[in-house]
DNA sequence: ACAAAAGTGTTGACCATACACCCATGC
DNA sequence: GCATGGGTGTATGGTCAACACTTTTGT
């Protein structure tokens, strides 16, 4: 960043800041992806659904505001957050301009509970999402696609998993996220186990009938050299 | 993004914004990548090399500050432009606080001229990058990493190339960029082909002795289907 | 004719996919 | 015993990296 300097002052524009963020959840039990909107109060947009955001207060940085529409509406665990785009709004210009840095985070949805008496926040499946207020709709397309690819391409997964879990558990993360068709079990297994970041605790997961399945941790060490190579965690070499 | 809201004025933040831009350009014939760095002429890091950057101006989006930093310092006619991350700066709290928007531009060393009468302009190769003014470093760093993905998953090099270009071009702008043994150029070469975007124009580009070389076209649409999918333009099946 | 630049072809090793099969547990 | 969930193995086709080879031009 470069400072301001003094002597240009006249043609600045000063900025009210506000952060939104694209709240996505795993329910990898029903196999849905769903996204935090919030119903909106007052004008404009009144009575449409938003995604949840803030202004920027004093003393705190955007990524505690962003943090802080996520404690607002909700407690959870494990997550992840990132921030996603910013985008310029050139409104009237007897106001105050207006920026807007969206932020994208992902969690489980067995991990997040919506606080008590808080009305109008609701978990929506990303196929049923409504006309959002605002533009809205293209910030969760973009941070839907955003997803996507950082699932793919990062270890993203393992911040929202507990510390212990198993490959069934990772597997149903990634079909939720991405489709049901892009690998099968058995091939997901292996590659990823091929790659040797995932220890074996030991320790068994019972889950009613069925075999017990192993519990694993995800290695931070031993995935280090691996982290600037791309395409780790799925195959997409097939060109069509 | 969330309007501001009337009732709540107190505590919220007063910004600046700043632009900083991260600008690459790839010397094709001596295989360097460049990036375009000024002097700064003032107090803090005085004398110190830095990103081209700017505040924002009223009556001015954020993208068109970022082209503004770039017209005001080079000429040049294809590039490729985005942005990059919001840098959040807490800076003293009494006077107003500080963002950060950062872009990152590609373009050919061939194409762009420094604009005459502009000193403390130069282009640094990126293996000789002296200590930045702010953190700015950092901003670089994150900035070649973009244009690394970039380069690889999405279309930007046709940006960058004229209207018609040849196979070799192409392929020399991604070794300048990602090191000379990403692939070779027989391989390069097969693998783009049978993607299918690009056009045999049947024009044949003469440098002098040799077999002139086939000149092609990039087609947007026949792209168009294989936007959404991965890895287009390298190969990365190899897992280690 | 020869060098230089562009373009083609071939091969072995490896990987992804699909699918069939085996293992461990609760009831 | 058997349904249920977990885990293993294998054959086939495709892809890639490496490298040798051919074609077309200028001089």
């Amino acid at each position: 960043m470069t400072k301001p300097v003094v002597k240009v002052k006249q043609n600045l524009a000063q900025f009210k800041v506000g952060v939104d963020n694209v709240i996505f959840s795993v329910d990898t039990i029903n196999n849905q992806l769903l996204i935090l909107l919030v119903k909106r109060e007052e004008e404009p947009f009144k009575e449409y659904w938003s995604l949840p955001g803030t202004l920027v207060k004093y003393q705190e940085s955007l990524e505690s505001a962003a943090y802080r529409i996520l404690s607002e509406k909700i407690t959870v665990n494990n997550l992840y957050l990132e921030q996603l785009y910013t985008f310029d709004h050139s409104s009237n210009p007897q106001f105050d301009r207006y920026l807007s840095v969206s932020y994208f985070a992902l969690m489980r949805y067995e991990d997040a509970t919506i606080t008590k008496n808080i009305k109008s926040v609701a978990w929506i499946n990303l196929d049923a999402i409504p006309t959002l207020a605002f533009d809205h709709n293209s910030i969760l397309e973009y941070g839907y696609q955003r997803l996507r690819n950082k699932l793919e391409y990062s270890p993203i997964a393992f911040d929202v998993l507990p510390e212990l879990f198993t490959l069934y558990d990772l597997y149903q993360l990634y079909t939720t996220v991405l489709g049901e068709n892009f690998t099968d079990y058995s091939n997901f297994r292996s590659r990823l186990l091929k790659l040797g970041f995932l220890i074996d605790t030991g320790e068994k997961a019972h889950k009613g009938a069925g075999r017990p399945a192993t519990l694993y941790r995800f290695d931070t060490k031993a995935f280090a050299p691996l982290k600037d190579k791309p395409l780790l965690f799925i195959s997409h070499c097939s060109l069509i």
